[in-house]
DNA sequence: TAGATTGTTAATCGATTAACAATC
DNA sequence: TAGATTGTTAATCGATTAACAATC
């Protein structure tokens, strides 16, 4: 691959493919088509995809199943990707029951807290571990991807022993920024910024 | 202003305000000390900060009183705001119950759903009302902000009666991109796509 | 005054958009 | 062949970084 692909690119990917699901029935989608289904421009639909090779035949468009293949092989998501859960408090909780992952192929295969009143309880088929078996569980279970739904307090430790037992990419939900080598990679969803942003949004309409 | 705001400025400004928490007993803060607690680069931090004002002291730095009040005030996070929760599933009373939101000054001041299991049930001090309630309860009680964590169903129709409702900024946790007026914001937390960014990463590390 | 650090200007980097030759 | 649409090139836009004059 000669060109750089824009990390905003991926997650499009994603769109795009919950587009050519819409696309039943016929054979083939233009770069225009998928430009409505997602209200990228139809030239943002073309440019992200040649970052990845050659989809489409010009005259007719991109075959939706080939297409269809070629984007959940470029994410890895056609296979299943087992996960971990740090914390099953309410949002950990509400996240082991989350419909969506199971469906894209992602099943959270063990879930820990560091809470006596939580550990042992069994949620949708998992039962909660004691944290420090973290470690050693995920390390044998060969899991990659971690969920992080802590308290801020320890959330570090937490990534620290999940970096050690060779996790290599995290959904981080605290509001810390935590510290890793290079070779994970950690997405961070800050609630509170959210709200921030929607709040700086109304504050600066109204100036 | 004159320059406009790069977007990703906004959520830096909430990760600086944070910085400045840190730093207590000092009066001033440099934009070198900012760029430490923060991983930004310290050009970053003054850039960031001059697209708003000039709020440092060549030689000396930003007085970190003077800085934080500042932030607030731009951020619009100097009053309190009052939040509508659109879902009352296990994702939607796990943000009622986040400490992050209060912390923050966002108060979630009523819930709706449209589960006749889960109407009239009182969560953390607030009872669920039916969604039919909706756009009357959220009209008079003047809210401006409020979070989607419906099911995908009527995710549309949900957003389209907080829009008729005067709400202006939505946080929406369903995977739906919704079509909204101009004048509204929508910020979507889309967890699926999260985790498929992560399995890229490990898909494209392998390759 | 000397030292420190801001705010701003210019350079660089990266991503998106527009236009169109290539090709089915 | 004529029409449609891709993939790519060049232009534009936007954001970040680097350098330094201004200033406390």
């Amino acid at each position: 691959m000669i060109n750089k692909v824009p990390q905003a690119a991926v997650p499009r990917l994603s769109l795009y493919y919950r587009a050519l699901l819409e696309s039943r029935g016929k054979d083939y989608v233009s770069s225009d088509e998928l430009s409505k289904l997602t209200n990228f421009t139809a030239a943002q639909v073309r440019r992200d995809l040649t970052y990845f090779g050659q989809f489409g035949t010009p005259g007719k468009g991109y075959e939706i199943e080939g297409l269809k293949k070629a984007i959940l092989g470029i994410l890895g998501t056609d296979k299943n990707w087992d996960v971990a859960l740090v914390g099953a408090g309410n949002l950990g909780t509400a996240l082991l029951s989350y419909k969506g992952f199971k469906q894209q192929g992602f099943k959270i295969l063990s879930a820990f807290d560091n809470d006596l009143r939580k550990i042992g309880k069994t949620l949708e088929g998992i039962t909660v571990q004691d944290i420090s078996e973290l470690e050693k569980t995920v390390s044998e279970q060969g899991i990659q991807i971690a969920i992080v739904a802590t308290s801020t307090e320890g959330a570090q430790e937490v990534i620290d022993t999940l970096i050690r037992a060779g996790v290599k990419a995290i959904l981080n939900f605290t509001p810390i920024r935590a510290q890793t080598p290079e070779e994970a990679i950690v997405l961070n969803i800050d609630l509170s910024i959210e709200l921030e942003r929607l709040a700086y949004f109304l504050t600066k309409a109204k100036a």
